[in-house]
DNA sequence: CAAAAAAGTTGATATTTGTCACCTTTAAAA
DNA sequence: TTTTAAAGGTGACAAATATCAACTTTTTTG
């Protein structure tokens, strides 16, 4: 791999996150980056399905994510990640199997590292751990947010809060070309793809949105909140 | 603190749990163990609320806490747990206020470290963050089921998946003592306290349990099992 | 380009679940 | 113990939401 990866690690689009990589000090770096593959997948591909045993985890360096969770009863959207972000942090614990599966919704490009030796460069630099064990409360907050977004509002307050955290945290603008079907935002809400599309309507109606296809520009984002709030 | 603290730390109720302590030498044990409490609180008490600047991060040495989300819409009950788990972990990361609530369901004795230490130790401890990463994965294992549980099955699946968690993770027998009234089980399934109520006696009649006031007594684990299945 | 498939849309209807009002039982306090 | 408050419980009804069956538009593919 070559030196200008370093760069794309900064993540100049998530200043939130925690610059993990920079607690690795050139040695290291390299290392791990020898242990690491840089893979590209296109749009509508699976980048891992749930229960399949787990070689690596990964970190996107672009494009857009969508995690779900099977079961008995079907699908479920848990989460859209974007670049800077990990996947999969969790199969470095005991279990070796991925815990949900990924797509992706974009053109991804992701950095896969071998889980043997991320572990031990965990074990063998404690800030590297410590920055890793701080992504993990990272997406922990964005999982009981959502969690508490599904439980306790109803349809409109849930789709509200979907589309606040699209603009703000994936695509980091009020209006964005969404690269996710009506089903899609459907199962990201808890709801059937039917009502997505209603209350995309209803919302349009009131003024808050504008859509064209798959266009979705937010017009009123504090009505959008005010939306949120109300549940 | 005195020396048999140690031995609590042996996780006999909860063997899946990482033995995140032992990563500690007997000094770095013994310096951390120096700025910890422990702190006892009785049933019924809030250990902290959500929102509150936080400078501790706690351990359960004996209990049943239950931990709340609260929004603009009222109360979700993220999860229970038991001793051997850890409080408010997230805190930890750059957030200082408690990302959520605590309440103890039984007299419950916690640990309580002193977040700049505890954070400190892991910035000397390889082993120790990386351990306290791992419980980070379990936890976020842990929420993830229950998001599933509750975004995708209708009541009965989700009053059945509670119950067999309940009985498996936190009491470790078929038979217990139930700390929680009618609406906390509602608001750990995401339903009305009356739904709640509805929903057991069904499953009383089903044969599935018996209630006596409090006391609930899984009787065909099979059957519940495949309430969960079904949703 | 034409044909087929997938996604989006709509209205009518059925199901699920919450709310309200009220009653009963249990637990707590005076 | 008596009184009061809290939790448990029930039925009727209303609200939220899913399902189904069309139909239209868009996208993909031969």
């Amino acid at each position: 791999m070559e030196k200008e990866t370093t760069e794309s690690f900064c993540c100049e689009h998530s200043p939130e996150h925690y610059p993990v990589f920079k607690t690795l000090n050139k040695d290291e770096f390299e290392k791990l980056e020898s242990h690491a593959r840089i893979i590209t997948f296109n749009k509508g591909e699976n980048l891992f399905k749930q229960g399949m045993p787990a070689s690596v985890v990964m970190y996107i360096r672009s494009g857009i994510v969508k995690i779900t969770k099977e079961g008995t009863q079907g699908v479920v959207n848990l989460n859209l990640l974007n670049s800077c972000n990990f996947l999969a942090l969790s199969v470095l614990s005991l279990k070796k199997e991925f815990p949900y599966s990924a797509y992706a919704l974009t053109k991804v490009e992701v950095v896969a590292y071998d889980i043997a030796f991320f572990s031990q460069t965990m074990m063998l630099n404690a800030a590297f751990a410590s920055g890793l064990f701080h992504v993990m409360a990272q997406n922990q907050m964005m999982l009981s947010e959502r969690f508490y977004s599904l439980c306790s509002k109803q349809m409109h307050g849930r789709m509200a809060d979907i589309l606040i955290c699209i603009a703000k945290r994936i695509y980091k603008k009020p209006s964005f070309e969404l690269q996710l079907s009506r089903q899609d935002l459907g199962d990201l809400t808890g709801m059937a793809k039917e009502s997505a599309i209603r209350i995309l309507k209803d919302m349009e109606r009131d003024g808050l949105i504008r859509i064209k296809a798959k266009n979705i520009q937010i017009i009123d984002f504090e009505g959008l909140s005010q939306l949120s709030r109300i549940g």
